[in-house]
DNA sequence: CAGTATCCGTGCTGATACTG
DNA sequence: CAGTATCAGCACGGATACTG
């Protein structure tokens, strides 16, 4: 059993990180907040409960689309709960769960360091873009 | 002025909030490390300054285009540094740079909070994707 | 009002092959 | 060793049209 190359050692270590990966917890939390709406339709959520249309003309980048789909999504995660009253024209509700609550905080933590550090990111990206034809420039800007 | 119909005030509106999005400093922060493998490379590095065939070497997953993309990206934003030893085989080696270490305890408040809360989220998604067809079940089990 | 259905473009991602 | 280059798949996201 251990006549194994060192190719399929790869192989097998490349498939146990494979399937590491999936179950990852962090992994799949960037797969719930990292898509481009989720975050936004959460923050809008932790004002308090909305109506679809509510969420959508606070939102006005968002299609119908996205916005269920990202809807659909929070409430499958258990973040956001969905509740219809069925009148004349149906009305549908949406609201944090208490699992969407505690996620909040973490979300408030992400936008404070986003808000502290883009500036310095932005720098970073304007002198990468920026100064590979001219190399003799000193670094005495940062 | 005032002229415009609700058709072209929600354009407008959605011209704006797009432009707000592209500038949106948590959004940018979202597509740094929202993608596959930054976190990863980013708290392989936050052991330690690694050469590239290190890095590789810990994540058995990446593929070298993506080792090289990621790298070079966070390179760009600010996040590591990368610095070449000219020798025989050419040695070249990341590190974190003080930004990027500032942002290694953000990633440990989210590898947290997905680490305690993950549980929750699939049971969340197996009650959410196994009981469509039983509508009957009261909700005593939430 | 609150969606669903369909089509489609772009870009992220990866496999493979090649290089200084 | 540390990449680059090219090709290809597919999921994400969006525009448009339609429905109970």
């Amino acid at each position: 059993m251990a006549t194994m190359t060192a190719a399929e050692r790869r192989e097998q270590e490349k498939a146990a990180f494979d399937a590491y990966m999936d179950e990852c917890p962090t992994h799949q939390l960037m797969g719930i907040i990292g898509n481009k709406w989720s975050m936004l339709v959460l923050t809008e959520l932790a004002r308090g409960t909305r109506r679809y249309a509510e969420v959508s003309r606070a939102l006005p980048g968002v299609s119908a689309k996205m916005l269920t789909q990202t809807l659909r999504s929070l409430e499958r995660d258990g973040l956001v709960a969905r509740s219809v009253t069925p009148s004349v024209p149906v009305q549908v509700e949406y609201t944090l769960t208490l699992l969407g609550e505690r996620i909040v905080p973490l979300l408030t933590s992400i936008k404070e360091w986003a808000g502290r550090h883009i500036d310095e990111i932005n720098a970073s990206r304007e002198r990468y873009d920026g100064t590979p034809e001219r190399g003799g420039e000193p670094d005495h800007t940062v």
